[in-house]
DNA sequence: AAAAAAT
């Protein structure tokens, strides 16, 4: 049956024409990782023997034990003092980590292994190691039968050494048979002949059946007009939900999901600068804030302990977007909400999803209902709600506000997220679990692995949505939908909503009422925004000088490697700062951020993971060391400040020959700011006091 | 380019 048939009118549901969507991605393979660290062996010219001077036995011991055990690192960026104090000369090894580690891996190597090493056996008549690095040479013999399993060799050494001394292992490109089966001999799309191919679109569920002309795909109207008054009801009214029954459940289509190996995005767009566009906007339901005056979290819906719980969160009464959806996912129904950043949007689907499932608990069951407004544990019983987010930090944060409220009624949350051990997680489930919140991947793996069944999830969130939809993210989260209870309710949150979720909606929200708050343009924010012109080189100087103050300040990089560069020169500076990357291991990760939160550490310097929906307390300032190259990127790292009505500041810096690009950046983000060029040296916040003196005279 | 799984 058809979707979207029933629209009178010829305006049907403009908000979610896919044809709208992303745009196209260029092909090409793309390199995964960050940039390696150079070699640094002692053949090599890079090599620098500098701790020849150090003390060397005791030192290598430890090293060893550091090298190839699980012992924790030592003297990392934050136990800088200690490292000081010690006067360790190794402490820059440990600011780069990498080289450092394969200085004392390459000793250790030899000194430990060359009695047995095959390198050592090639060492008579031949070039050492290119040989013994080939996978597919004749078999050897003796030195198979001596030590036949390979593996053992990674384990035993430190690691990461082998990828960083010896040269460009040779099988890992040229020796390698040709994986015919990755791109060649796969069935043909059939779906790509049906209509116009979206770069997006991957084939990793079943095809979909020949769909019926939807209203909204051949409508001809002008693409992006933002059009409002003219219209009359405001919602995205689908009829029916059939389509979506037959194709979803079975269709997981596993040999499909096989065929995308790990590193599925390898062969496929590479980094396409993003197009920030701006995509239509959708069709909303507004709120006036002031509609929202004497309305408290009862009023709305939600139970006494609920309620109870969000005041200990310090949450007293509703904020506008929490007003408005909260009673719609009340109802039961599909919601996309959009609410600017700090405005709440997390009570806003956590407290009603927790109300919803104890609804849907007193509804079904005769187990149900002590009557206490809490229910019993039950144990291995099943997920029934699933909250989405893209960064681990964000997952962790979500569950810290919604444990709470679900623990209020006695309802189980946790947290699924990578880079941490799984057991903990898993034992969770096992003990049962009524939430979960987690990140994508981990929640793939984990329901690969049988352990994770979300077959009973009634309850859908995807966390900044949109971003949920970009490439590399959309096909994951849709993977995780399907495995979710059929007809389950879905809520799609982001501050930057916008028709990008088309995707998503298209497939799995039925007649989703959108809701947003009225009047929240960045004319009525509460942050204050700088663009300021510098010379690259002062740059980092310019940053320091910047962040030199009273007050937390976020620094933003297009890199981690730059993050890492702009901390270690702010430290040099003398300004104490922290990064925040995925190039950290998660305990660094979260630790570091828990310094910018406890105050600390004053500095936190990030790459985008921190550009969503992270929320610390009094960030007053924002410096974008590296311009963004979308507007909803700068949406986003902008309102890491200004939160629930404080004031901040956002700084962005940029090289002369960016104006252009960023005055178009700024007008799609509805940013109105004059640019200033800023030397070394100049104080541009002087100037800001003496004038708002001068008002005040 | 960043993010998201582990060995």
């Amino acid at each position: 049956m058809p979707k979207n048939t029933k629209r009178q009118g010829g305006r049907p549901a403009r908000n979610f024409d896919p044809s709208y969507a992303k745009g196209g991605s260029k092909g090409g393979p793309a390199r995964a990782g960050s940039a390696k660290p150079g070699s640094r062996s002692a053949g090599h010219r890079g090599y620098r023997p500098e701790e020849t001077d150090a003390p060397r036995k005791e030192r290598w011991s430890r090293d060893e034990r550091v090298a190839s055990g699980r012992t924790p690192h030592r003297g990392d960026r934050d136990g800088r003092d200690a490292g000081r104090a010690g006067e360790r000369p190794a402490r820059r090894d440990d600011r780069d980590g990498r080289p450092a580690r394969s200085d004392r891996g390459d000793r250790f190597d030899r000194s430990d292994r060359s009695d047995r090493t095959p390198r050592a056996y090639g060492r008579d008549d031949r070039a050492p190691r290119l040989e013994f690095d080939r996978g597919d040479r004749p078999a050897r013999p003796h030195y198979r039968e001596d030590r036949p399993a390979r593996s053992f060799d990674r384990d035993d050494r430190a690691p990461r050494r082998d990828r960083d001394e010896r040269p460009a292992r040779s099988y890992d490109r040229n020796d390698r048979p040709a994986r015919s089966f990755d791109r060649d001999d796969r069935a043909p799309r059939r779906d790509r002949d049906e209509r116009p191919a979206r770069s997006y679109e991957r084939n990793d569920r079943a095809d979909r059946p020949a769909r019926p002309a939807r209203a909204f795909d051949r409508d001809d109207r002008a693409p992006r007009r933002f059009e409002r008054d003219d219209r009359g009801p405001r919602r995205f009214d689908r009829e029916d939900r059939a389509p979506r029954r037959e194709f979803d459940r079975p269709g997981f289509n596993e040999s499909a999901r096989r065929a995308s190996d790990f590193y599925p995005a390898k062969d496929r767009a590479r980094h396409a600068p993003a197009d920030d566009v701006v995509l239509e906007r959708l069709e909303a339901e507004a709120i006036q804030a002031d509609e929202v005056d004497g309305v408290t979290f009862a009023d709305l819906g939600l139970g006494g302990n609920i309620v109870r719980a969000l005041r200990d969160l310090g949450a007293e009464s509703p904020f506008p977007i929490q007003a408005a959806t909260i009673p719609v996912v009340l109802e039961g129904r599909d919601v996309l909400g959009r609410g600017r950043t700090g405005s709440g949007k997390t009570i806003a689907f956590g407290a009603p999803t927790v109300e919803r499932l104890m609804q849907l608990w007193t509804e079904s069951g005769p187990s149900a209902g002590s009557g206490t407004g809490r229910v019993k544990r039950q144990m291995g019983r099943k997920p029934r709600a699933l909250i989405l987010a893209p960064t681990r930090e964000l997952a962790l944060q979500i569950d810290r506000t919604v444990q709470p409220i679900a623990q209020s009624v006695g309802l189980f949350t946790t947290q699924i997220y990578g880079g941490v051990p799984q057991g903990r997680q898993v034992g969770a489930l096992q003990r049962g679990v009524d939430i979960v919140i987690g990140t994508p991947g981990r929640i793939e793996d984990l329901i690969e692995q049988r352990r994770l069944d979300l077959s009973e999830v009634v309850v859908t969130v995807v966390d900044e949505a949109d971003h949920m939809c970009d490439l590399g993210f959309l096909e994951p989260v849709q993977r995780i939908l399907r495995r979710t209870a059929e007809g389950g309710q879905k809520l799609l949150f982001s501050a930057t909503l916008d028709s990008g979720v088309a995707e998503l909606v298209e497939e799995f929200l039925v007649e989703p009422a959108v809701h947003e708050v009225a009047g929240e343009d960045q004319a009525s924010s509460t942050i204050e925004h700088r663009v300021f012109i510098i010379e690259n080189r002062e740059k980092r100087d310019i940053v320091a000088q910047l962040a030199n103050r009273e007050g937390k300040t976020l620094v933003f990089s297009r890199t981690r490697a730059f993050a890492e560069d702009l901390t270690e020169h702010l430290e040099d500076y003398g300004i104490r700062a922290v990064a925040l990357h995925g190039d950290l291991n998660q305990s660094r990760r979260t630790r570091n951020l828990q310094q910018l939160t406890s105050g600390r550490v004053n500095v936190l310097v990030a790459t985008d993971v921190a550009a969503r929906g992270i929320h610390v307390d009094d960030i007053d300032l924002v410096i974008q060391a590296d311009a963004p190259d979308e507007y909803k990127t700068y949406l986003h790292r902008a309102g890491r400040t200004g939160r629930a009505g404080k004031e901040g500041r956002v700084v962005t810096l940029i090289p002369g020959n960016r104006q252009r690009r960023m005055t178009g950046l700024l007008g799609r983000a509805e940013i109105d700011v004059a640019f200033e060029r800023v030397a070394l040296g100049d104080d541009p916040f002087a100037a800001d006091e003496s004038a708002g003196e001068q008002l005040a005279v």
